[in-house]
Formats: structure tokens, sequence, C-alpha cells
DNA sequence: TTTCTGACCAAAACGTAATTTTGGTCAGAA
DNA sequence: TTCTGACCAAAATTACGTTTTGGTCAGAAA
């Protein structure tokens, strides 16, 4: 039996390579050949970790959403006033997705195009995940009396919907403009998401 | 001299054709033969008030805005309290995007990936004239101090940015979701925009 | 045994050449 | 002066033989 370390790193591997691919030659062009020739293993072996070409791509947009989970996750657990954590995790949260894609030029719709049904499912799913982590900071804010009341899990879904325009989807990161405005127009939506949530004298 | 009145009233069966055309088979397979014919006029006449089919739509796009832009400048108008203009301009807006393409089913996604260059620089030219129309209110609300100071005009367009992700665009009505959690959603998103705006004691 | 591979295959994509449809024009009708 | 539809080049579609590709699996490698 394969030690489950390596057949992890082979796994990251072929993720990495998928990134580099999808860079290089969009999702339609990019061949299941090629990338395991640039993963340095046989066809074969990568359908012994995905179970298809889209699942594939499905499984690295995945691992871009869960490392920003995990980066949404440490924040939430700092120790800054919440209302500082909430404002953070928001220009992180646009800025990773920013920057998870920012080389792949034009591919965006093409990949898109080819793997909308169950993209569009898995993108619903993030969402509701991500936002699932500011509800335990906003709760905090609420008992620590620095947030109004109100249901936790609503504000939360309002806080990720409020900052999604901005993430690239349809729009190609060159489509969406200069990484300092997205940065900015960000920072603008939290700050106003951010008064309104906290509590009045 | 033909009265430009009726120039007018031709102009706007055709967008009104378009509409259906639009509806029925999507940008595509829309033929300037088949609109002639739905209107009740000779081709060559469409081409008497359009340039090209992709002015043609384009035109009929910024035909749905002219109409929400005249309805939020209404609504800037009225003599409610300018946060219960702004919040009834943000859901309007949202609404008014999501009724004006209901019915394209399936033909969203045609329509963009046809017209896109042009599509979105037409896009963002709306949202900055959308903008220009909540700065008004702004602006009122906080000379007569019921809002925080600050730069209206980046206000107004986080107002409009915060909850574009609601709009129709690469999303077709059908995947955005019901319409009553649209709007739902959108005066979750809006309370807490204003919330924020609102001045503190 | 367990893990991996690449030859293999059906299906999809592609080239391409013949055919049809379409966006756009414009001489002349109304 | 306004409108039209026959007309045309270009684009889309079809038909079809060829190539490429996603996915499989019998057997090699470990």
């Amino acid at each position: 039996m394969k030690s489950s370390a390596k057949q992890q790193s082979t796994r990251e591997a072929i993720l990495d390579a998928t990134d580099r691919l999808l860079a290089r030659s969009g999702y339609k062009k990019m061949t299941i050949d090629d990338l395991a020739k640039e993963v340095g293993i046989g066809k074969g072996s990568v359908y012994l970790h995905f179970s298809s070409k889209e699942e594939l791509v499905l499984s690295h947009i995945d691992r871009i959403i869960d490392r920003l989970q995990i980066k949404l996750s440490a924040i939430a657990e700092e120790s800054a006033k919440p209302s500082a954590r909430l404002r953070k995790m928001l220009e992180m949260r646009v800025l990773h997705r920013f920057d998870g894609v920012q080389h792949y030029t034009q591919s965006l719709n093409d990949l898109l195009s080819a793997i909308r049904p169950n993209f569009l499912a898995r993108r619903e799913s993030h969402f509701e995940n991500e936002a699932q982590i500011f509800v335990a900071v906003i709760e905090e804010g609420q008992q620590n009396g620095d947030f109004a009341e109100g249901d936790a899990r609503k504000i939360a879904e309002s806080l990720v919907l409020a900052t999604n325009s901005l993430l690239p989807f349809s729009l190609t990161t060159q489509e969406l403009g200069e990484r300092r405005d997205i940065e900015e127009k960000t920072r603008q939506i939290a700050n106003l998401l951010l008064q309104g949530l906290i509590k009045r004298e």
C-alpha cells in the first residue's frame, strides 16, 4: 500500500500542473496527455486521483477555495476586534480570489462554458461555507456588544454577497481592472457594511 | 420629411420586436429578416435606425437602462427621507434589471459572448450614470445631517457595486434564483449599507 | 498485492470544401 | 424624402473523412 502522504503529494503535483496548463492553454486546449507529461506520470495515473477532466478542474478550484477558507479561519481567530477581523476577511477574500486566477488571461469564459452547471453548484456551496466562517465572528461581535443584534447567518451572507461582484467569474481579472482599484473598492464597500453592523450608542 | 414622432415610434417598435426575438431565439439565431417581418417593415428600414445588429441589441439594452434611470431619478426626487429613497432605489434597480431580462431563458451567455467588448464598455458607463443619480440623494442626506460626511461619489459607487452581484449578467435570472429571494437579499444588503451611511449620534 | 502505465477505443473535435444563411447595401419604388 | 427587397460578400452550416482526446484496462513494475 502506497503511503497516503505520497498519494497526496502526487495529487497536489497534478493540481499544480493543472493550474499551469490552464493558464497556458485554457480548459479546452489542456489535454490529459499534456498534463501527465507535465507532472511526469502516466496518463492513467491521473485517473487514479480524479474521475474526469471536469472533476480535476473542479478540484483545482476547490483547492483555491480551501486555501481561502484556511486563511479566512485564521483571521477569524485572531485577537483583533471583530469589526477589524471582518474587514480584513472581506478584503483578503476578494484579493485571494483575484490572485488565484490572475494568470488566466482569457480562459475563464472557456472554462465556465465547459463546466457551467457543476461549477455553479459548487460556487454556491463555496459561498455558503465562506459565509459560515464569518458567522462566528459576527456572533462574537454581537455578544461583546460591538455589533447590533440580528440574524448572524443572514448578515454573513450579505457581507459575502455584497463583495461578490468584485470576484473574477465571468469577468477576467483584466476586465475587472487594476488590483489596487479592486482593493480600494472592496475596502469602501467593507467600510460601509461594517459601519452598518456596529451598534449605535 | 417624416415626423420625428413617427420615426421614434418605429424605432420603439423595432426595439420591442428585438426584445421578443431575443427572448425567443437568442442573439445568434435572431435574424434581421425575421426582425423586419415581426415589425412589419422592410429589412433596409431597420438600418435606417440602427447601424448594425450589434448596435441594435446594444440600443435595446440601453433602453432598459434608460428606463431604469428614469425610475431612479423619479424616486430620487420624492419627498421621503434620503435613506428611504436610497433603499427604494437600490431595490428597484435590482428588480428592474431582473424583470428586464427575465424571459431570456438561456440566451444571456450567447449574447454576452457575441458582443462582449462593446457591451462591457457600455455596462461600465451605465453603472457610472446610475451612481450619479445616487450622488444627489446622498449629498442631500449629508447636508441635512442624516448621513455622515464622506465622498458622495465614492459612496454611490459602493452602493451600486455592492448590489451588482444580484444583477443578471453572466448568470441568467433562473440561475440567480427566485425573484422574491433576490428581493430579500437586496433588501438585506441595502439595510446594512444604509445603516453604515447614517450618522451616529 | 498494490501501484502505475501506455496502447487502445469510441466519441468528440477538427479540417475543409460545398452549400446555405445572414448582415448589410443601395438602386429604385412609393 | 422615406422605405424597400433583390443583391452580394462574408459568415455560418453541413457533410464527411481525418485526427485528437477523454477515459479504460490488461498487464508491467514495484
